[in-house]
DNA sequence: CTGTTAGCGCCTTCAC
DNA sequence: GTGAAGGCGCTAACAG
């Protein structure tokens, strides 16, 4: 017969807290790493946040993930580490999958290493990953639906009357990918008399200057689609710099909500994530395939926000 | 005499190297709970989040901390086990101490747990706290000049021509308290003319109300100086919202410098903090400790950055 | 210099 | 039911 094992029900509650009270006074504790290394686990998960070379995490929107996740991984027991990885990350990942540090790992967004992703997920399980979700793709993943958050943004600018959007985004990430089909998608239905797709390529870091030299170059445009929320309150500053104002002259939509788009002037008009129920989702899913069982990728509804960044023109 | 040991100098890199490839090659890899348990360590150290109950860690100053701490500590070559830890904070602190999950704990930021961390701090070496430096306090300390910070901000505004200056902020806090006794300092020495100090408390959660009320109930004043940039920017909303332009009829400064500081509009005159460097020691600091030393705490200096939120009337 | 071994602290199996 | 012992994978000390 089985005997009880550590955590067993079959000793009596009060008998348990008696023990544990003589075990605290005599400050006696128990060792976790021998314990871990007996039943081979260590009750640990690592976050991997994967940067270019010499970037800070910056993001916003990782960080509130972050907290999210630290949240939802101490709630079921087990530690959260927290590694930073330079892109290329597939060493990182190999060596960290292999040491048995953690007994799973959750990824914070695919950035630009998908190949990277799928290579290491073929031989390591207990993973998943933050980000977009592609057709044939061997990983699982949780996510928001980007094309669908990206065309309902459009469809609202179209309807209060902007007719030439650009896109600002950098389309070599998957999930800036799926918003830039979202755009276009959107466009493709729009009411005639509609300029086409714009892409400007830029990232939080180079959206100021870019969109300078953009509105001297091609300044035909009405309204902006930015790929995440950063991008958009930068690319505010810079219209602003360049002397046309938001929304009056042009119309902004972001993509994210993180906490500053309520806050900055215009507030801004964004797509909101569920990042909580995102977390959720990525720890339990990665405590399934802890427990060997398969598991689907997930994707998450988005909510348009409005707010004053995309008012109509007064006319 | 002593045997090389694992990471010793003496034996020839090409033959490491050797070593390296064929373990590699072969799918070995050191197995770290082992080892840690056989020397006594877990090459990890904790960074605890202490938090209100219920309470989501947003604020954008110490997510960029941990950012710079998950850098530190795996640039020396550990690991970092991430904890959010609800106040009060004693008993999660007592039982990461004694668990051995980690080698050494940093706390970010003291919030109001002072008393819980010279009790802990008293049977626990390994502990330094990210925060303000008290005369008698006992336990090591790394954190910003918040007296001298304060000064130089409150004494940029009467420069500037200001003469009604309101704190806002939670004085509980103890750096929050530097920063304030900093600001009543500047006042005691400005030039006749300029009013008493005046205190509204709140945080950044409540201040867009406070504000507000505040405005109405007591509105003589021509400048704020604002504990963190959070309070700051959700205060420019709310007086934007009651009809009172910044700068024009109130002037703005902020703490923290956080990112949005500079976007924000106007943007924000600030006091920075250097938290790269903040990071540097903390981890330092740490790892002396470990090696048995004692260490002092160690106070960094703040920087006035001047931008629009405090520019002078225009007549 | 190389090979063997004891033991880190815990859980689980097996013997009593 | 209780108690002793083996071994998780590693490193440092020891013997050859």
């Amino acid at each position: 017969m089985r005997q009880h094992g550590a955590g067993s029900e079959l000793v009596p509650r009060h008998k348990r807290e008696e023990i544990a009270k003589l075990a605290s006074e005599s400050g006696y504790v128990l060792n976790t790493t021998a314990r871990n290394l007996r039943l081979k686990r260590t009750q640990a998960l690592s976050v991997v946040v994967p940067l270019e070379a010499g970037q800070m995490l910056r993001d916003p929107c990782r960080f509130e993930m972050l907290g999210h996740l630290a949240e939802e991984i101490t709630r079921r027991g087990y530690g959260m580490l927290l590694q930073k990885a330079t892109t290329p990350i597939e060493d990182s990942l190999e060596e960290l999958a292999g040491s048995g540090r953690s007994d799973g790992i959750v990824v914070l967004g695919q950035s630009t290493q998908h190949v990277a992703l799928t290579k290491v997920a073929a031989r390591y399980r207990p993973l998943v990953v933050w980000g977009a979700h592609a057709r044939k793709q061997s990983y699982c993943t949780v996510g928001t639906e980007n094309g669908a958050g990206a065309r309902a943004a459009v469809e609202h600018l179209l309807q209060t009357g902007r007719r030439n959007i650009v896109f600002i985004g950098d389309t070599d990430v998957p999930e800036v990918q799926q918003r830039y089909e979202g755009y276009r998608d959107a466009l493709a239905a729009a009411p005639s008399g509609t300029a086409g797709a714009r892409l400007l390529r830029a990232t939080a870091q180079t959206v100021y200057e870019a969109m300078q030299v953009y509105v001297r170059e091609e300044p035909e445009f009405d309204a902006v689609f930015a790929a995440n929320d950063l991008i958009a309150i930068s690319a505010v500053r810079a219209l602003s710099a360049s002397g046309r104002a938001v929304p009056q002259d042009v119309a902004m939509v972001g993509f994210d909500d993180i906490p500053t788009a309520a806050h900055s002037s215009p507030a801004l008009t964004t797509v909101r994530q569920d990042l909580r129920r995102g977390a959720e989702l990525l720890v339990g899913l990665l405590l399934q395939r802890l427990k060997g069982e398969e598991t689907a990728s997930q994707v998450l509804p988005a909510e348009l926000i409005v707010r004053e960044s995309s008012a109509p023109r007064q006319n």
